[in-house]
DNA sequence: CCTATTTCCTACCGTGTCAATAGGTTTATG
DNA sequence: CATAAACCTATTGACACGGTAGGAAATAGG
C-alpha cells in the first residue's frame, strides 16, 4: 500500500510541473493548492530534494522547481524515493537479501512475475503524463 | 507491500493441496515443512477459517483442509482475505470511501489503473498455478 | 473412561512506521 | 533590516507487524 509520502509526492510533483514558470514555487502555495498541510509536505519535499528529484531555495522569492523536464520522471522513481522501496513482497525488496527458501520456495516465481508487472507499469508512466 | 499473514497464508493453502489426501492435516506437519512457528500460524489459519478458505477440526486426527478444489483458488482471493484489502492507495481500499478532490485528482485515475492490472493479474492466478 | 492429540481462544509484548504537529534557525531578497 | 522562505530537530498518539505464552475445548483410539 503506497502510503501518503508516496502519494503526496506525487502530488507535488505534478503541482510544480503545472505551476513551473522559470522561477521557484513556494511551498505555502503548494500546501493551499493541494489542501495539504505544509508542515507535513516540509517532511516530503525534503525527502524529494535529498534525493535529487528537486530543488530548494532559500529565502524571499525561494521556494522549489524541478530539476528536469516532466516527461523525463517516471511515476516509478518518484514512488521508490519516497516509499524506500516499491516491491510487494520483503523477499524482493531488498536486492542483497538471499532467501534460505528461495529454491524450494513455489511462491517466488509468481511475485517475481508480479513484482515485474507492477516495475513495468510504474516506469513508464511519465510525470508527464499526469498532467 | 504484503505482509506475513498474506505469504505465509498462501504458502499455507499450497501445502494443503500438495499434502491433501482426504483427511485433515494437522498445523504441527504444515509448520514443519514450511518452516514456520506453529504458534503464529495458529493465527493465520484462523483467519483463512474464518473467512471460508479451509475448514478445520480439532481433536485427535484432526487438522486443516481445503474446502474446494486448488484450481477453484484465485491468489487474489486469498490475499484479500488474509491482508484485507489489496488495493495499492486509501482512496480505493474502502469501496464506500468518497474523496472530496475524486473530481480534481490528477492522480486518481492512474491509481485506478494501477489498482485494475494488480486485480486482474492476482486474480486470474489460481491456486493450482502454484504447485 | 482415559489419554493423547489437535484446534480454538484470550491475552500480551516490543518494535517500528504512519501521519502529523511544534517551534525554532538559517538563508536570501528587496 | 524586515520579511519570507527553506531547513532542522524533536515529539506525539495511534496502530500494525510479527510474534510468544498459556490454557480450554473437542475428538479419536485404546
Amino acid at each position: 500500500m503506497i502510503s501518503t509520502k508516496g502519494r503526496y509526492g506525487l502530488r507535488v510533483m505534478i503541482d510544480l510541473a503545472q505551476n513551473d514558470n522559470g522561477s521557484y514555487v513556494p511551498l505555502k502555495d503548494i500546501a493551499d493548492r493541494q489542501e495539504i498541510s505544509k508542515k507535513y509536505l516540509e517532511i516530503i519535499v525534503k525527502k524529494m530534494v535529498d534525493g535529487g528529484l528537486v530543488k530548494g531555495s532559500s529565502g524571499k522569492g525561494g521556494g522549489y522547481k524541478l530539476v528536469k523536464k516532466p516527461e523525463k520522471y517516471t511515476v516509478g522513481e518518484i514512488l521508490t524515493l519516497m516509499e524506500g522501496t516499491i516491491s510487494s513482497v520483503a523477499c524482493l525488496a531488498d536486492k542483497n537479501y538471499e532467501c534460505p527458501r528461495r529454491k524450494k520456495c513455489e511462491t517466488l516465481p509468481m511475485w517475481k512475475e508480479f513484482d515485474g508487472i507492477v516495475h513495468d507499469y510504474l516506469y513508464s508512466k511519465k510525470l508527464s503524463d499526469l498532467l
